[in-house]
DNA sequence: CGTGTGCATCGAAGCGCTTCGACGGGCTCT
DNA sequence: AGAGCCCGTCGAAGCGCTTCGATGCACACG
């Protein structure tokens, strides 16, 4: 491996002002510059991160905590962990990738050994026992959810209390009465992870605000669940006529059954998504949905942090507004017979 | 930041019988270990990684490339990473995650600072122009996938020749003629990544030699492609009763679009799909299908890579044998009328 | 009883970098 | 012309750890 004192020599300057050749901490005449570069390019030198972070206590790494399971939301997290890691990239930062298997030890481990200079936490539970230790520590943090309690957290999310409305507004217009939301899996209810519940809520007061009749029902992904849930509703109210689906894995099996029981997608039951573009265009009716902005939001997160890595801004949250996108899954409610 | 030091003092030993309690690389008397091991936990002692790395020159990370493409084949790759970053915290490392976008500067970068000890490639080309600078650095890789020359690689994959073989096989088997192959989109073949020509060879090669008629298409994912690719296939050859999928994007919108041309699954047409177990099982029709072990694949390449950083092994090439399970969207030949 | 052996521990030398203070030489200003 | 300044560069200290000899000690052996 080529160090910083073989450049130097090569160069014929002295290590520090490579040094600072490299870092622009000081000024260094043009000409010494180039020659520096030079003897850079030529040796292929690299500097070596353990060293640079030993000495400068930064080691340009960027924890990114991405839950362990499989089960849910995977377009989006992986959208997400893109994101991030390309963005990063830009500011200068590498990305560590840690799964939430080791819980709040990993923020201990990170933190602690200094590995990295700042994280990112996915799917933040409304109580999340990760929020004391990133309260505590030095280093900063972005939640890429919402937590209960933010103070002293930078937090960015879609704003899912304003999605539920809008897709409660969008089916009201459409002249829909009787709707109903397909949400995510039982468990995620249970763990509180505050984006179901906040978009339940948010579809719940506006419907309310419109004169809709609401019902709500969890549903674990794939076909059987499905029919089970779609069953229940229709047995309890046969008018239900608007669907808002939060749960990626339900959108088929929801769709097949419909089709199957003779309902035609729009005429006469409109669904309203909420999921990442590239899922509401490649389903098998080109869905009309709210987009989970899963690429601004990891993007967003990462500046953030860096915006706090360099001393700027403090603890805020970033609520990203909805936007709804008309496809073909939606339409006027039929006229009552 | 407590430091080794500090622990040493708490403990009243040196800083290097602490740093060898740690290792475990001498012997320690049972006392000074439990002492020490008080010291660090009351202390909340944590060893700085940069420094490690300086000293010992071992980062104790994995650099794991990702396709940066969000295209294809998400909840694989999703797989893949959470299965290495699991696997590798198990024997002391992390990860560090790199998308595709900086190329092969990102594997200089990365040997060339001492980041990462190790590298696990995805999405490797036939001819990937990464390849040469893994054979000349002295740091151990794994690739999933299979480029076309492996010598001094080592390689973790899911064997597509047998696979493609076992679902020609098995449409044979249940007494089909006349079979097609609804392929990746025509970029994943331009861009020579192997497993997809690897199936197609392997349902080739067999669906010869059991005398099956075979027509080859590949598909962009989504309703719109999938309904062209449908009918010029029923357009070429009417008769055609079997599918093999790869494509996981393609599946749902075939099972949409043969349902609305009420051709059923399986009485009419049988499909075959190559994916991942839970994209099977959650589909509008359970599929029959050949798994993609991503978690397995994942784990092995760890494993390997692991075995190489200690010293053991060399190169070879890790083909997994398919498994084909059984489900619903497959069943005998209907009777030529 | 002297010597050899092995175990447990210590001290010190780095690993490759950043950064601070110092220094010399050309300016400008008065 | 001398004082003061800034610019560009250098030397040295030190970041926190690993690791290699060296050392001291207890024990067994002949």
């Amino acid at each position: 491996m080529v160090t910083l004192a073989e450049v130097a020599r090569h160069a014929g300057v002295s290590a520090s002002t490579v040094s600072y050749v490299l870092s622009g901490k000081r000024s260094i005449s043009a000409g010494t510059r180039q020659r520096v570069e030079r003897s850079i390019a030529e040796l292929g030198y690299h500097p070596n991160a353990g060293a640079r972070a030993l000495a400068s206590s930064r080691s340009n790494i960027i924890a990114l905590m991405i839950p362990l399971r499989t089960d849910m939301y995977v377009p989006v997290m992986m959208e997400i962990a893109i994101a991030v890691t390309t963005r990063a990239r830009t500011h200068g930062y590498d990305v560590l990738l840690l799964t939430g298997e080791e819980g709040p030890d990993a923020v201990r481990r990170v933190t602690g050994s200094g590995l990295a200079d700042a994280m990112i936490l996915m799917d933040v539970e409304l109580d999340d026992e990760r929020l004391p230790l990133l309260r505590a520590t030095e280093r900063p943090s972005v939640l890429i959810g919402l937590p209960a309690d933010t103070t002293g957290l930078t937090c960015v999310d879609l704003d899912f209390g304003a999605t539920g409305a809008l897709c409660a507004e969008h089916l009201a217009m459409l002249g829909h009465r009787d709707i109903a939301v397909i949400g995510e899996a039982p468990a995620v209810y249970e763990r509180h992870t505050g984006f179901a519940e906040r978009t339940l809520d948010g579809v719940r007061s506006r419907s309310r605000e419109l004169g809709l009749r609401l019902l709500h029902r969890p549903c674990e992904g794939g076909y059987d669940a499905m029919a089970v849930t779609l069953a229940r509703i229709f047995d309890e109210r046969p008018s239900t006529t608007g669907f808002v689906v939060q749960n990626e894995s339900a959108v088929e099996p929801l769709l097949a059954l419909l089709r199957q029981q003779g309902r035609a997608v729009p005429e006469d039951v409109s669904v309203v998504a909420v999921c990442p573009d590239q899922v509401a265009t490649q389903a098998s009716v080109r869905l009309t949905s709210v987009s989970v902005p899963a690429q601004e939001m990891g993007r967003s997160a990462v500046e953030h942090l860096v915006a706090r890595l360099n001393g700027r801004e403090a603890g805020e949250v970033d609520l990203i507004a909805p936007r709804l996108t008309v496809r073909a899954s939606s339409g006027p409610a039929p006229v009552s017979s």
